[in-house]
DNA sequence: CTGAAGCCTGCGGATTTCGCAGAAGTGGGG
DNA sequence: CCCCACTTCTGCGAAATCCGCAGGCTTCAG
């Protein structure tokens, strides 16, 4: 009974990848949790409801709740460079049409790690992580350009990651 | 079996917090310890052993490990607008003289997510978490732009997340 | 009033985590 | 070649945690 996680995918097909905008209003306690999690993934869920004034089964209802809904994921975030990806860009994209359309497009990709429609003078922007520079240029001229809508892009190679955090809330 | 431990030589203990470009080279084990760990964040020591072919005990010192190197965390991430974070934006910042002590400085913010350097047309891209427009227009016109080495910036407004995904190594 | 739904608590058993001691492989000096 | 220092893996109890379930409390609609 590992994978409890089985479970919840079968129950409503909303991908839980897909981040929605307008979600479920969380109050003070949800937050709290998550502010938690934030700090160690893997803190247990006694030690949560010391924290958050809440029994230890209560925390791990609302915790699989959350996970349920797709508020929040518990995973392992890595430097990409230290487990091989050598080639990382930021790419600006203008879209000509349905930026939807493009932005879902890309979503598909899986090189494309995070795509978000942005106001400014580039509809969408994509963070592109690559093992090497022929990957790269593949996804980006071959893959991205190609896509019908996509007018012009400008691409940003990563030549070093600074700062990566996941502390929202607890500022 | 495992016997392709070519990785880890000196110990060297650097700042964890930090990423670094080229960090310790990692072995198959420890990639597939991450992957697990990037599917379920909470998955435990033993189901990860059985599927890499280690023990409970030595899944778990790797673990901890990858942890204390930096090389990987463990935290929940959530989509900033279901926590109450109302405004994002892609900053592109253009700077003359040093640019890495313009992005230390923007690390050491803490709306900045995620700071990094860049070949093209911005020496630097960051990622901004506000609570409103009046806290981004603070941070982006009177925080960022006062920083010495800060020649322009150009702000990408989020209109909608469309992609956040952690699964590196697992396609 | 009554039933359904949602959320919390307490509790016991199964599972996992944790720390430690020992084995096994590696890479120099002497 | 032997020995030592270092690293990593394994096995194993003890302690802590996770998990499912039954029950209590409150809210809300009929």
């Amino acid at each position: 009974m590992h994978s409890d996680v089985v479970a919840s995918r079968s129950a409503e097909h909303r991908d839980s990848r897909e981040p929605r905008s307008g979600g479920p209003q969380l109050d003070s306690v949800s937050l709290a949790i998550i502010e938690q999690l934030q700090e160690d993934g893997r803190r247990p869920y006694a030690a949560i409801g010391k924290a958050v004034g809440l029994s230890e089964a209560a925390v791990r209802q609302r915790v699989q709740k959350l996970l349920d809904q797709g508020v929040m994921q518990i995973v392992a975030v890595t430097d990409p460079l230290t487990v091989g990806f050598r080639r990382q860009a930021m790419v600006g994209v203008h879209v000509e049409g349905d930026v939807e359309s493009v932005a879902d497009a890309l979503t598909a990709m899986s090189e494309c790690e995070y795509v978000v429609m942005t106001a400014g003078s580039f509809d969408l922007m994509v963070e592109i992580v690559c093992e090497d520079d022929d990957h790269l240029l593949e996804v980006i001229n071959r893959r991205i350009r190609a896509l019908p809508g996509v007018r012009s892009t400008e691409s940003f190679v990563y030549l070093k990651l600074k700062k990566q955090t996941y502390m929202w809330g607890t500022r």
